[in-house]
DNA sequence: CTTATATTTGACAAATATTGTCAAGTCAAT
DNA sequence: ATTGACTTGACAATATTTGTCAAATATAAG
């Protein structure tokens, strides 16, 4: 239960990589991989595809805590956060189920 | 399980009121109202608040319904939208028990 | 204490996304 | 054909988000 910040700080720490590597590798500004390691920015959906691949054993997780923040920052002060979220969940069942083409 | 769109129809009809009314009553230009009950454009906060007064008796119907739907527009493309769900239920959770003042 | 390297921060620019409006269109009933 | 309710499309207006750069901070080494 990281954020994706969190997730992607231990990665990279894991592996024993400074920003500007990193940010070498994927064409990322450090300073803005700095940002998203501290929560301060949002990675984009490019971003996280081309850091789920970098730390490839770890993609889903890396995919997984982004998305849920992303959720969570849609929510988190409204008192029927839970409620809505369990509705949401219904919800995309549904569309799971139904799905078009 | 319903959308914002079709809670706010299924209120407004109830109630036998015409878009232009309900429109006139909280400032809102009626063909945004109309493109908000087809969900073709999302109601903002203040919007829903305003709104959610309005058919009173379902108010947390109102809120629920959009906050899910906001929920579900992030992720419903995801293969791990899901699991992202489940995360960002626990993340939630943590967040009330562990909240600042 | 000075230098070197890594990271962080703040302010702003740039890009994107979202919402609001208006004129024109459809549709049904009369 | 006219009227009334609603819808649609294109565009304007706003708002939000992201990216960049220079400066600040931090830490370790010499």
């Amino acid at each position: 239960m990281k954020s994706i910040g969190q997730t992607l700080r231990e990665l990279r720490e894991l592996k024993g990589l400074l920003l500007r590597e990193v940010g070498a590798a994927l064409s990322i500004d450090p300073t803005l991989l700095s940002k998203i390691e501290r929560n301060d920015r949002m990675p984009t959906k490019e971003q996280v595809s081309a850091l789920s691949e970098f730390y490839q054993d770890k993609k889903n997780e890396v995919i997984i805590a982004w998305l849920s923040d992303k959720l969570v920052y849609e929510i988190q002060d409204e008192d029927l956060a839970l409620a809505a979220m369990k509705v949401a969940e219904q919800k995309i069942e549904y569309l799971k189920t139904h799905k078009a083409q």
